[in-house]
DNA sequence: GACCAGGTAGCAA
DNA sequence: TTGCTACATGGT
């Protein structure tokens, strides 16, 4: 096994693992006491518990040690992030994680907002992540009408029920299904593993990838505008679910996913950016939240709102 | 029992 | 194009 831990104080801008691992923003990680995303058994920003995720067959493990607060804007007290892998997975990490994202500059060039400023504020040290495409899409299939609690629980039941089962450091741990794996299950088995409605969309869109139709990741080549078009071949896949794949696997740092919490955002701060439809509504709040990394503005904003302060 | 949650597909006009 | 509406499920 190998290990290894990068100072957060190099981290320009912090780096809260608890914030970017339980925004809602990623359903492949597991965190090892087995409540992710339970309010009810909240542990706080500081807490120093395990996060599991599978990458290319390789249990990756992390967990932040030491330090005082997470995103604190002394960063030389911040600690570090220790990981264990079976190799060295450093270079993996800090990809998964945007670790050499310069989040300082991204704060700092957001624009001058003073309701974008509190939540930038609230949440220091929250990054985006970069979760595999197809675990990407298929969770966000899933997430229509569902908390973010159970979205994360339908995903780990995926997990378990068709995924490679992968030992490692004497625990058992589950890949996310390949798209030929969760095209071999039935929209009946689905169902019963309560997935509702969606479970039609999931196997169809498994089948497509599984056929050669086509892969998320395709959209990585296009346009922004395009690639959100691109994805919503799909089934399942409409303008919303588009934008976070782009936004959270693809790099597109632009997309402005307009969920329930940022229509809301946007019918009590930003009333002139409705333009009564989604294409529309999406260019303006993308430029008010200052183009090219309105995506983190977004999520910063969706984290806020949902959790309420 | 309503109401709501990181919406989308299918269909009518 | 735009504007309904049905769709599962579990928590408050």
């Amino acid at each position: 096994m190998e290990t290894g831990t990068i100072p957060i104080a190099e981290c320009s801008g912090g780096f809260d693992l608890y914030r970017t691992l339980e925004s809602g923003q990623s359903y492949l990680w597991r965190r090892e006491d087995g409540e992710m995303y339970n309010d009810d058994a909240e542990p706080g920003p500081g807490h120093d518990r395990w996060y599991s995720t599978v990458v290319d067959g390789d249990v990756i493990r992390v967990r932040r040690r030491g330090g005082d607060q997470p995103g604190a804007a002394d960063n030389s007290s911040a600690g570090v992030l220790e990981w264990e892998a079976s190799d060295d997975r450093e270079p993996t990490i800090r990809r998964l994680l945007r670790l050499d994202d310069d989040l300082e500059s991204i704060v700092e060039s957001a624009p001058a907002d003073p309701f974008l400023e509190e939540a930038y504020e609230a949440y220091r040290g929250l990054r985006l992540v970069e979760d595999p495409p197809f675990g990407t899409l298929i969770s966000f299939i899933c997430s229509a009408q569902m908390r973010v609690s159970r979205i994360h629980g339908m995903v780990s039941t995926l997990a378990r029920t068709y995924g490679d089962e992968i030992e490692f450091d004497g625990e058992t741990y589950h890949a996310f299904p390949r798209p030929e794996q969760l095209a071999s299950s039935t929209e009946a088995e689905l169902r019963d593993l309560g997935l509702g409605y969606r479970a039609p969309y999931v196997v169809r869109t498994a089948e497509m990838v599984a056929n050669g139709d086509g892969h998320p990741a395709d959209a990585r080549d296009l346009e922004y505008e395009d690639a959100r078009d691109h994805l919503t071949q799909f089934v399942g896949v409409g303008d919303k679910v588009a934008d976070c794949v782009l936004l959270f696997s693809l790099g597109f740092d632009e997309a402005v996913p307009l969920d329930t919490w940022i229509k809301t955002a946007i019918a009590d701060y930003y009333p002139d950016c409705d333009c009564g439809n989604y294409a529309e509504t999406s260019r303006a709040i993308r430029e008010r939240f200052g183009g090219k990394y309105a995506g983190y503005a977004q999520t910063y904003v969706f984290h806020y709102l949902r959790t309420g302060e």
